[in-house]
DNA sequence: GCAAAAGTGTTATACGTACACCCATGA
DNA sequence: TCATGGGTGTACGTATAACACTTTTGC
């Protein structure tokens, strides 16, 4: 490996912007640092990617390694940052990546003891400067590209829990996007679209009322005729 | 630096996916290997991140060094390519950027003196192995990002002129998605997604025919209502 | 005038929205 | 039987697709 020493050397991450419902609420896992730089503020779970280690399977290490969440149901690449000066220590890239989970009860640190906990994603957007590097920006990219996906892709489902009810799965979208959607119509439409979602037996009643037939996620890659959401209101 | 020493050692790559239409072609700007490894195959633009260089100036910076093309129109991240094998050479991540560009013309080498020019997209694809790396795989995920895009987001001006026609506008389009639409309804699904297209003076008739009005790219960054390609036919 | 391409009109159908209404349960 | 939420029916307005038709040029 000689020529890498020709050539700028890099240190490279990865962050995971892990997504979930929770509580009615939208939320984000963040850990607290614990080393510096940036000390004691909440950063996004992540770290230094091994060698020999593929990116993403680097993202599942870390978000295992430093927060109680196994497993994500999903996981994609968001985007790459690689601001010549976004880490004091040196020149750092960093691969983000996007999660999401159904409700997984309060979160802890992982094995290296780092403190874990689940934030309502509002209120971290909010106040930008509460997360250490470029964080929030990451944060912020991850939040308008899961509310982007929620149109065209079937991601609502992976917040959910394996068999939900329409109810719960609309619920995502109106906490995801901050709006309300006519139940009646959103029966229809996410029923229409072909393989969205399976038909589980049984129902349930969480919470008075009919009760509700359950559903799993269906095999659609994509979402047709697509979710959209108002753009009149933006 | 001390800590980079710590941490496995990477090199940062950029690869431009730089897409056109030109001679009523859908078409890909390549360069051909001068060096080890994959000497004397095709290959997409790029090169090593410089110390101290943002992500994005490094991949404009390559293109232009590389090939004759010095500024596209549009430029914006793909994604990372990051496998442990993926360079022979040592653990290299390569950042890969999607530019669009108006036809520029036959293209030449760059200051370096490397070998660039202009190849058919489908062609390509269909050859995977004629392409160096993981560029295959790069290059189709371009070539569907920007089919997306075309849906959305008023990508298609970008291959445009700085003032074309509808038809010349329709036949991106057309030679993107790889389908015939009909003349008319395009013309009105263009000229209602606000922001899409401004008016400029003057006609034009290249080829026969009622001249044409001009266009220029309007400030949209998004399109409503999209224009939909056809899930039928896939 | 004729061919060719630009652009507009027209119509049937599909789709989205709003909201009324019925259904199935627990209390 | 009432409250609650699940789920269906329906009507109306808007968007889309297909294609006929008019406009404006070159030859």
């Amino acid at each position: 490996m000689v020529y890498t020493s020709d050539y700028p050397i890099f240190s490279v991450t990865v962050d995971v912007v892990c997504l979930t419902v929770r509580d009615d609420r939208f939320q984000v896992l963040l850990i607290r640092r614990g080393g510096s730089p940036h000390k004691g503020k909440l950063a996004l779970p992540g770290g230094f990617v091994h060698e020999n280690e593929d990116l993403e399977a680097a993202a599942r290490r870390e978000l295992a390694e430093e927060t109680s969440v196994r497993a994500p149901r999903y996981i994609e690449q968001l985007a790459t940052y690689g601001a010549p000066r976004r880490d004091p220590r040196g020149r750092t890239v960093s691969v983000a990546y996007l999660a999401a989970a159904p409700d997984l009860g309060e979160a802890t640190g992982g094995s290296d003891a780092a403190d874990a906990s689940w934030h309502d994603v509002g209120e971290v957007l909010a106040r930008p400067k509460t997360l250490a590097f470029d964080h929030a920006q990451i944060l912020a990219d991850a939040v308008e590209r899961a509310r982007a996906k929620l149109e065209y892709f079937p991601l609502a489902a992976e917040f959910c829990p394996p068999e939900f009810t329409i109810a719960e799965l609309r619920h995502i979208y109106e906490l995801v996007w901050g709006t309300n959607l006519d139940p009646a119509n959103f029966h229809r439409k996410v029923r229409s679209a072909k393989g969205f979602l399976d038909s589980a037996d049984g129902t349930t009643a969480r919470g008075g009322g009919r009760p509700a037939r359950l559903f799993r996620k269906g095999p659609a890659r994509e979402l047709h005729p697509p979710l959209m959401r108002d753009r009149e209101s933006r």
